[in-house]
DNA sequence: GCTTGACCCTCCCACCATGGGAAGCCCTAT
DNA sequence: ATAGGGCTTCCCATGGTGGGAGGGTCAAGC
């Protein structure tokens, strides 16, 4: 199998093929004689194996560690779950993160008629906000000749 | 104002406010005798606009229209919120994405022991998983000969 | 005057993962 | 022989963010 064909059975690109080889991801696979890479079906499989872990969410490095265990016959499955609940967590985090932001948005649409005047909380929410969210007092300005010791 | 200052003022660091320069989504600042560049209150002014727009998880290129609309006195409230629901969208996009990413991984993870056998569901779902959600039927490998056309 | 330290400048490099494209070799079919 | 498709390597770009080198500038203290 050249990379090609490799590329369609695993549902990986070429690029993206040659690049996990590069960094490593996986072992530098086998060259015919004129330079061609070749994969087995092995190298397939693991292939596809990244891109299901890709598709999950997970980053490379993390995925080297499941790659890892997958490999070693003698795991325990503890450890691939701890690996997966670490990446639950992230993504939980990412999506909270989001949430928070479309929460925010959505506070300031609704409060914007969204008609043909310029009056409008969006732009008055990003360019004078109250930061509530931030711990610092943040006085009315003017206050910039004392400079207190900053960062 | 020299950039120190500014980038204390606006919470957008000085790394930050020259790439913002750099690429054009702030005009391109007053310099004073010796090179320093110089900056007025409105400039912090747009530079903490930007940082609580990127805080919302606003892309340049947008925030580069939601400026444009700020400094348009005569924009339509409904030109903003547009741009504010088309965020709102791609964020709800990710967010979903992310979290259909999170249940996927549940469940594997909700089916694994975790102790000290080898056996993991999530190792065996990530080798080799049903793909239910792909539209294609990928029969049992063996029809590599007739592409059907695809990219 | 000289030193010290804080500040500023530009330029290069790295991240993560992905992809585009060029220049050139290899193989097969016509 | 020529065309075309596949393969190779190498460079570049993305989006933002940041680290760091190497050097100029300014103000304060001695």
């Amino acid at each position: 199998m050249n990379i090609g064909d490799a590329a369609k059975a695993s549902g990986v690109n070429q690029k993206m093929i040659r690049y996990y080889e590069s960094i490593g991801l996986i072992g530098y696979v086998a060259r015919s004689a004129n330079g061609y890479r070749t994969y087995t079906e092995s190298d397939v499989h693991t292939l596809a194996f990244i891109r299901r872990a890709r598709r999950l969410g997970f980053p490379i490095e993390r995925i080297q560690a499941l790659m890892a265990l997958w490999r070693d016959k003698r795991r325990s499955s503890a450890e691939v779950k701890a690996i997966a609940r670490g990446h639950i967590d992230e993504l939980q985090a990412k999506i909270e993160e989001l949430a928070e932001m479309r929460r925010t948005l959505e506070h300031l649409v609704a409060s914007c008629a969204g008609d043909d005047r310029p009056d409008c909380p969006i732009l008055d929410g990003l360019s004078a906000q109250t930061e509530a969210a931030d711990p610092r007092p943040a006085g009315p300005a003017s206050r910039r000749g004392g400079a207190p010791g900053g960062a």
